[in-house]
DNA sequence: ATCCTCATGTAAGCTGTTACATGATTCC
DNA sequence: GGAATCATGTAACAGCTTACATGAGGAT
């Protein structure tokens, strides 16, 4: 019925705690990103006020006058709605966006050279992603409420392992530029 | 500058033959899917659209008269634009869109058996995708001209392999039915 | 005869982005 | 005082989908 991105926000939501707009993207940006996607602020701001529309979130101004904000809280209705799409049959595939694969499957037209340059700087990203994912997991060791959470880190972690791993693979696989005998 | 999907069905286009656009689709479903996405056919008949009016392909209505058919050349310029692309610096990160792990992250919301059940039906559908895709490399073997796809296809061959291996990991997570003993 | 594959597109609408506008608070 | 972070939204637009319309050719 909703789009997955609204669940993914309203999942947010289930963790227990009064979010803010400001604060759903910063969580977005730090776990949601590795096994969904982090959506756009401004996103975020319109999705919370669907959710809040049909019942499934409730919000107020924060208190103590902080600031101008407004903390979202989900409501019985919105827990049970979640609560369903996550044990219902599930329709989409897994889509794996993956734009360095995407240019190397043109590789006959970019010189090999470069071609090993664009992998290179994807290794290094990939490597960079590994690390946030184990800090991220580190941070929940032991977090009883973030059980499920620290499990899908866990996936998410040997499949960015298995891309930095078929990267060098690939790497291996490009034409070497012929070396001049010593 | 264009989307990627732009390039992708460009790019389809690379490999020397012309298509009509129920062909590129046939053919984004087979393999740009693994490692993209498969646009929707009348995305791709949009698409191709816009690329000849940028001058990147041609086309002309299929000759004999089959039916109603036209068929897309890439042109000199869009050969060129695309291997521009290919060695341009990659912005974009790589985005895994998993609608299983989302689901299992708000684990906490729902029935442990129902959610084994979900992840042993996405253990069948990935073996079925790693299927696909070691005949689409198989069918791909000794064709010089499908180098580059070969490896990307071995590269998502290795992903999707840790995806099914990380499935099996979670499902040895999950609470398991206590037993009568006897 | 009927169904499947081939084949192309338009219309409407949702999903999601970037650019922009605005301003308070905290840290250095 | 200036930069970074906190904080919320609107407007415009791009990307992409589903539903629909249409019809030929081939297989059983």
């Amino acid at each position: 019925m909703l789009p997955n991105t609204a669940y993914a926000i309203l999942g947010l939501l289930t963790f227990g705690r009064e979010l803010s707009g400001y604060d759903v993207k910063k969580w977005a940006d730090a776990s949601l990103r590795f096994f969904w996607w982090a959506p756009a602020t401004s996103h975020i701001y319109r999705e919370l006020a669907r959710l809040e529309e049909l019942g499934l979130v409730t919000s107020r101004p924060a208190p103590d006058a902080e600031r101008r904000k407004r903390l979202y809280l989900i409501t019985d209705r919105g827990r049970e709605v979640a609560a369903e799409w996550v044990t219902e049959p599930v329709a989409e595939p897994v889509v794996v966006k993956h734009p360095v694969a995407l240019r190397l499957w043109l590789g006959h037209l970019g010189d090999p050279e470069q071609l090993r340059t664009v992998l290179e700087e994807h290794r290094v990203e990939t490597r960079r992603l590994l690390r946030e994912i184990d800090q991220s997991i580190a941070a929940s060791a032991g977090d009883a409420a973030m059980e499920y959470p620290r499990i899908v880190l866990e996936w998410m972690r040997t499949i960015y392992a298995a891309d930095a791993e078929a990267t060098e693979t690939a790497l291996g696989q490009l034409p070497r530029p012929a070396r001049r005998p010593g």
